[in-house]
DNA sequence: CGGGTTTGACCCGCGC
DNA sequence: GCGCGGGTCAAACCCG
């Protein structure tokens, strides 16, 4: 089986396994959004949402390349699962193709330099297309929208990232506020696909949020660009040193991931391939029996002083 | 009334 | 060029 297992580097993480002493601090509230979360009293994460929450936060790209060497530290290259026929979609066939460097895997564009200055394409492109429609009012309303497009102006994709959370929870909270913006079905799944805009004015983050069609208690959750404001439900600073050093700091601060879900991360480059993921669990289940209950906390132990480790100052 | 969600239509890129 | 599927828009709707 290990031989098949398209997940012989670790290119995806479990965050939480069933370890409770990462959760060792105390939340008096969970979501409050959502309507259907949890009610009971739960310990929560924080010291990982605070990683993710500073890694989501813009201002620099380290925390991304952070991250990615945070979880790539024992690999510099990776090879990519084989595609599943049925996920043999044209998206990002040219991304799945491209040797995992830990620089790849967390950002699929290296001209997204975290500079702030460089608009979302959509934005520019609603630009484009108000200035087209105050300059040519001819235009036959059946065409809502005529988006023009620059020649040789590439879609600038930002840096992306993804978890898959094991959760009943669709769209779990993050600790930024977001608006939904669409909807769409997914080719092969029951479960549609919801896009998340941050509210914030200028932040151009997006997300998207999916249900595994053959595992449905897992939501992957893709992130896309940074944050050029701080996170609405957290104080900010070192988060992701203080949530090691200082985790009754942490527990002051909303945090948001149920503590019996399962975070994985992924390559948001590749496409979804849920075979593949199905032997990442397994795998894992192995892993676990041989190795104990600590050893996904080391994984995430790790990852977070590497993310310590390769802070800048 | 303001802000968020829903949803059908449209745009766009890509493979054939 | 055509069709498919992903991504986005925006009017209508909902809700506090």
């Amino acid at each position: 089986m290990s031989e098949n297992n398209p997940f012989h580097h670790d290119y995806a993480f479990h965050f939480f396994g069933e370890n409770p002493s990462i959760y060792d601090h105390q939340l008096p509230q969970a979501n409050t959004q959502n309507p259907h979360h949890h009610n009971q009293d739960f310990d929560y994460p924080s010291s990982y949402m605070s990683t993710l929450t500073e890694c989501l936060h813009g201002g620099s790209m380290d925390h991304y390349n952070s991250l990615s060497s945070a979880f790539c530290s024992s690999s510099s290259e990776v090879v990519c699962p084989p595609i599943d026929h049925q996920e043999s979609s044209r998206k990002n066939s040219a991304d799945h193709q491209i040797p995992l460097t830990p620089s790849s895997l967390v950002s699929s564009s290296s001209n997204s330099e975290g500079g702030g200055h460089e608009e979302d394409s959509s934005k520019i492109k609603k630009d484009l297309q108000e200035k087209d429609q105050c300059e040519d009012e001819d235009g036959d309303k059946s065409k809502k929208v005529s988006r023009a497009k620059k020649k040789g102006e590439k879609k600038q994709k930002e840096p992306r990232f993804a978890f898959m959370t094991k959760s009943e929870i669709d769209n779990l909270e993050d600790g930024y506020r977001w608006r939904k913006y669409g909807q769409k079905a997914v080719k092969n799944s029951p479960f549609p696909r919801s896009y998340y805009r941050c509210t914030s004015q200028k932040c151009s983050v997006k997300k998207r949020v999916e249900r595994s069609y053959q595992d449905p208690s897992i939501v992957i959750t893709t992130y896309e660009g940074q944050h050029n404001h701080h996170c609405p439900a957290t104080l900010r600073g070192n988060a992701a040193a203080a949530a090691l050093l200082s985790p009754s700091f942490l527990s002051s601060q909303q945090q948001f991931i149920h503590p019996h879900e399962q975070q994985l991360f992924y390559n948001p480059n590749l496409p979804i391939n849920n075979s593949f993921y199905n032997n990442y669990h397994q795998q894992q289940h192995q892993q676990q029996v041989q190795l104990g209950p600590d050893y996904q906390y080391g994984l995430f132990q790790d990852m977070v002083a590497s993310l310590i480790h390769n802070r800048e100052p």
